[in-house]
DNA sequence: CTGTTAGCGCGTTCAC
DNA sequence: GTGAACGCGCTAACAG
């Protein structure tokens, strides 16, 4: 592969001069300029990202971290940080920590042995211990989706008590009691929110909490289908079932199928994380849908303010709320009011996203400022 | 950032010792070791991957170039990717094409810029022209889903015209005649091979070819809603639609409710490319599933062996199969014969994907051979 | 078993 | 406007 020096030989010139063509600083006569741009097209040159980084301590690299890019909430918000990086000539590295802590840390450790230039994270644990090299680093982090306690970072997130509020009153409002958490893993912020969203919801309808009726354990599907079917099992089964997200609103669905309860007739079931993909084909999971897209986007742009040093201050937290889609599977009427803010209704809901653009920005690399 | 020199004065030792402690290559004592890891963990030290990586001409990177992440098929072989790669101590850069050859040339200039040890990617274009940068350079690459022509690499792919045949004998089967076919962009090898697919199906079983009913675009959504409205709108519609791909299918599907038919019993709808979610929820759309999983993996253990230089004949192609997931959108009758081999019955597939496996490999990096 | 030395390819002073 | 020279942090000979 060409080098600098390749191209300075061919062109005739010195390898400052051929750097100053190639990075766009500094003064080149236009003669030169025209020498060394053929030498470089002819010999393909393309500059070494190593060398560069190693000499600008920077390699234009950053990290997102999630559970599961495979879980559409994940990948949509990777969109968002790719189309809002890509404008700032940054580009992403995608690592999926599978919920471990141990994965998570690996991984950090990892990116900043690439020295990639910040990192956005959707943290496994519920303290920050994978995390502290990043801070050891001084390494730019922005938490999405979750939070842990004690890290000092931007975070960006959906307000997951009020949403479990608004989806457990939903259940209440369309009669419901026994309504059924199936929760993800407690050490997430998110689980604990959304459980504590349940339970003033349900007190605030001074409707006595049946501890039976909450569950929690990992995010997997396989877990939310084995939890759902021990409730399923005891003597007096839940009329309602609140999936924690869209994987374990999977798990639960299953284990209805088996047992072969019809949803709404015999069991509602509601969710948070819409499933676009699925309510495109069948619009029928009732889900609060959270701002996927711009969690990434905005996640990302805090993040640049850090790398830049644009924003110095102490740590900003964006909370952002998500909407209540109304569809089948809790067997609402169409056209009732409903209780909460931020409710979508159309029980055939269009699945498509209000919150991701149609239209993606073309994303032509520029500078980072 | 601690450096190397840092370890090395705290340790006692010279920098060449703390580094074959670090990469565990060449024989140290136990003393010095001792010392060395001690001062490291003091230290904090995270060892210099662009620095190494010029040094060693590697970066332990390697890149995914895919139209579209969000895109159930495409995250699903990344996975594959990942899991893989991880194993051998490499990691994976993602890139989204959005299907335009301008991006993906970008995102491969940047690739090399980035020195990654190798490259998979799902080609936007017809032909090379993108990709030829990577030749050049003599970068190890492999194309997964689709391939082009004249470009000396490996292939891993499914086979899609017997898919496309598949598809179509069970439309014919059910006694449909006028099938329209939703393709996406004529440039890819898959929408080419999708179509040859469907017209001998056609041929096989003497029904005259009626061009108005062939449709190719873009791989877009909002795309195929528009070009299946229009097919839908003529004097004499179509009975069954077969869609190209997943999110062709989610057009077609649009446009389908937009006009009021229902599916099956206006119009029958198959496609290509599963979707995992939705197929959960509702065990809906009969589909053709491809092995995205394994594409991922084989796609990547190819790449391996060309990285390492395990493997250096001329390319290799592997071609896999795909099953025909009978579902409703159909409207076949649960248990009867089908034509085509392959053929996974069962209405209410349980969209549990026999391609991936259920718990994932641990992915202990290891170092690369 | 360990230290010295020489670059990997690039950007960046500092002279000219 | 341009070139010479240094060093970013690390690994790989080569001595010892």
């Amino acid at each position: 592969m060409a080098t600098i020096q390749d191209v300075a030989r061919l062109a005739g010139v010195s390898t400052a001069t051929v750097s100053r063509v190639i990075s766009g600083r500094g003064y080149v006569s236009p003669a030169s300029r025209e020498q060394v741009l053929a030498a470089a097209d002819a010999l393909g040159y393309m500059p070494n990202g190593m060398a560069r980084g190693l000499k600008t301590q920077r390699s234009g690299l950053i990290a997102l971290l999630v559970p599961e890019i495979v879980n559409s909430f994940y990948t949509t918000i990777s969109r968002g940080v790719e189309d809002v990086a890509n404008v700032s000539g940054l580009h992403v590295i995608l690592g999926n920590t599978d919920e471990s802590v141990a994965k998570e840390r690996a991984y950090v450790e990892l990116m900043i042995s690439t020295r990639v230039d910040g990192v956005i994270i959707a943290p496994a644990g519920r303290t920050a211990t994978s995390l502290e090299p990043l801070l050891a680093n001084s390494v730019p982090t922005v938490l999405v989706d979750r939070s842990v306690s004690g890290f000092p970072a931007d975070v960006v997130r959906a307000d997951s008590i009020t949403g479990a509020q608004t989806l457990t009153r939903h259940l209440l409002a369309l009669g419901h009691r026994r309504i059924a958490l199936i929760n993800g893993h407690r050490d997430t912020s998110v689980a604990r929110d959304r459980e504590a969203g349940f339970r003033t919801a349900l007190a605030e309808a001074q409707v006595e909490i049946d501890e039976r009726l909450i569950s929690s354990g990992t995010w997997f599907i396989d877990d939310a289908e084995a939890r759902t079917g021990a409730i399923l099992d005891e003597d007096t089964p839940p009329t309602a079932i609140l999936a924690a997200n869209n994987f374990m609103a999977i798990g639960a669905l299953r284990s209805l199928r088996e047992r072969g309860r019809r949803i709404p007739q015999d069991v509602a079931l509601a969710c948070f994380d819409d499933i676009p993909d699925a309510a495109e084909v069948d619009p029928f999971l009732t889900a609060l849908a959270q701002p996927a897209y711009t969690m990434g986007t905005l996640a990302t742009r805090l993040l640049l303010e850090r790398i830049s040093g644009t924003f110095r201050d102490s740590p900003r937290e964006i909370v952002l709320s998500s909407h209540l889609l109304i569809r089948r599977s809790c067997g609402a009427q169409l056209g009732e009011s409903v209780v909460g803010l931020n409710v979508e209704l159309g029980p055939d809901g269009d699945g498509r996203s209000p919150d991701r653009p149609a239209v993606l920005p073309a994303g032509k690399p520029a500078v980072l400022a």
